[in-house]
DNA sequence: CATAATTACATTGTACACAATCTAATTGAC
DNA sequence: GTCAATTAGATTGTGTACAATGTAATTATG
């Protein structure tokens, strides 16, 4: 066989990547990197709410939780894991916290022993209209404008389902 | 005065926030806020780097110290944070941990013995050819352009850079 | 040149993040 | 109904992140 052979070779012939259009030796500069840009703005972004978020006791990945349950109140650790794309390894210690906090209650759920429902209390209830402040003054933050801000969230959103495909699949 | 005085009060009079076009009972909805898109998007990024990475035994964190040291060998920790946003407490265990992996080594500057220079290992150089194959690989998984990877490299620099002046400023 | 201030890095403590593993409860196959 | 497979959470171990603090070396000031 020649060395021209497109066989559907194990993980296919597919596409080339993206970079082929740039020199190789460009390929691991740091400034290149849309990975490193990902990584370092959301940092940073975590660093922005701290302050915000300590006046109610809460880290950023508590926050995250306390806005799906305001959303949608008493939801199994399974459920907060699937929306917030995070494992019961993370989230078991986290709600401990909240639990302790007394924003949030753990209940074993009498029909299905297996789940535990995670409900707000009244201080968690409470909490969501003293945390108008908070997307308020990130928003600000950004320097973006509302458009900018919808079109990076999307942008966002889409790149987080290609790279789940990703994983998820062959790879 | 009237109701229109424009002194410059504490944090300003300022500019509205950008959500001020948006319903108020919106701006806590998770899939709304762009900061949780960026937080799920560099979670995910970094679990399409670890089979990839696992290859050479290393993390997505230290591949980045890499990436840096083969732009520019030899720097000392304070280079590596202000070039990759991370402080001391986050560089000091991983450095011992790409020590041990005989990657680098870790030496106290004679001329200032204050400073510790992280330098490659011949190991360490060897390992930028194999890397190649890895933002090849992770290109390919964002399903973008490199026009498009371009865009979103660029935009999250400067979302990074408006952040980190609300950290560092009066916020 | 003595000492106060600063700088560079290391250490400690808290909190994620996640793979791997474990346990208990539920479901499925027969 | 019994036992295997699955599911839901919890636990363990490794590795970030980062604030706060500690220590040693260097620089600045008088």
């Amino acid at each position: 066989m020649s060395r021209q052979t497109r066989l559907p070779v194990k993980s296919a012939a597919a596409k080339p990547s993206p970079l082929a259009a740039m020199p190789t030796g460009d390929w691991l500069l740091l400034d290149n990197q849309m990975c490193f840009a990902l990584y370092s703005a959301s940092l940073t972004m975590t660093k922005v709410y701290k302050p915000l978020l300590q006046k109610f006791g809460l880290t950023y990945p508590q926050y995250l939780v306390m806005l799906v349950l305001w959303e949608h109140d008493a939801r199994s650790v399974s459920e907060l894991g699937e929306r917030l794309f995070l494992d019961s390894g993370t989230l078991t210690p986290l709600l401990k916290r909240l639990e302790a906090l007394d924003f949030i209650t753990r209940t074993r759920d009498a029909a299905d022993e297996r789940r535990v429902i995670v409900a707000l209390t009244a201080a968690g209830r409470r909490l969501q209209k003293q945390s108008l402040t908070v997307p308020q003054h990130v928003s600000c933050a950004t320097e973006c404008s509302l458009p900018e801000l919808k079109a990076l969230t999307r942008q966002l959103g889409d790149l987080r389902a290609a790279l789940l495909r990703s994983t998820s699949s062959t790879g």
